[in-house]
DNA sequence: TAAGTCATGTAAAAAGTTACATGATTCT
DNA sequence: AGAATCATGTAACTTTTTACATGACTTA
């Protein structure tokens, strides 16, 4: 009657695999670039680190800070760095899409045209932002890390694969969004001359 | 206080503005092409259409039928149709990606390699047989519907731009699971020769 | 006769978001 | 003085999944 290991549990475990972190320093980092693929808000984070904890996977040190409150310092467990390191091979779910844009896109021909093509414009520009960023770590990553980033026991390697996803699928979004665009501004005419 | 619409409401008018169909069926859209970015089960869209009809955007009418069990036909009503065509272009929630997959390979750099390996490759092939059915869609799309494709108000459009978002995700994601496998595999030397 | 499809629902549990709650310190 | 950051939690609610429940007809 074990009790499971949730998904948000693996995302924390992987965290603390690289470092031991507070509940608030893990709600930081599930920010970005890990809350590229896995989001979670501190509500979350809490209740599951104290389950964590019951199951031996983690462990909590109490820090005491005199210029800010004291913090919990949760560190992985030889226990829990084994769970990780088992279900880190173990078949993914089959992960549903959900995007409200898509759904969007998929009731457009009900919709007003210009306010449709200014939807996905501004949608086109959010996400060219956003591969900004990525980009941004991508270079700093590549130039202060270079070769390790191939060595594939190092988290460097894994942060770098996790990073690579995401540039693609905002690359991608941001191509179809164009696409969209331009079709609703009518730039692909049917009769061309 | 009038009681907001959720996604999934939106999403069943989506389609129940293309044709009138029972909560069966629309069970069984939800599963493609719609279903690839925004799923639903049965127990969740019965209810939901229920709410739909107390808020004046759906009616039901009870078909009798000799060979199979009655069934409940919905439709949409000018109400609902208005609804889903001014939520069509209001900005869309950032879609937060939830990938399972992505997760383990933040932390693959603690697993077995050649396990790992498999993972990757397995993935790689479950979405090349996912775009490949995509891109038969497509080929029957483009065929069959020709230029009232980039007719921005018909709906067939509406239908190809999602099947297209499907088809460059898809893409994406093969493209990035063959290169964390070959890194796995060690397809990339660090040093040639 | 067993499995599969058609057809519609409810109940319970899990996962996730929003809001409530507190309090110190630091920066503007 | 007010806003922002650091820090940890709980409560209420919404959304989604899994399981329970039923029953006729069709195909292998």
């Amino acid at each position: 009657m074990e009790k499971p290991i949730t998904t948000l549990g693996y995302a924390l475990l992987g965290l603390l695999a690289r470092q031991s972190l507070s509940g608030y320093d893990l709600a930081r980092q599930m920010k970005a670039p890990v809350g590229f693929f896995w989001q979670a808000r501190h509500s979350q984070i809490y209740p599951e680190l104290a389950r964590l904890q019951t199951l031996g996977l983690v462990t909590s040190e109490l820090i005491e800070q005199q210029d800010r409150p004291d913090k919990k310092l949760y560190t992985i467990t030889e226990a829990g760095r084994e769970a990780l390191r088992s279900w880190a091979t173990e078949p993914a779910a089959p992960a549903p899409i959900r995007s409200e844009l898509v759904l969007k896109a998929h009731s457009v021909w009900l919709a007003d045209r210009p306010k449709a093509a200014a939807l996905f414009r501004e949608e086109q520009r959010r996400h060219e932002a956003q591969l900004a960023q990525y980009e941004g770590y991508r270079v700093d990553m590549e130039r202060g890390l270079g070769d390790a980033l191939r060595q594939v026991d190092s988290s460097h390697f894994a942060s770098y694969a996790t990073l690579r996803r995401g540039i693609g699928y905002e690359r991608e979004l941001i191509e179809w969004c164009r696409w969209v665009a331009d079709q609703l501004e009518g730039g692909a005419r049917e009769t061309p001359g």
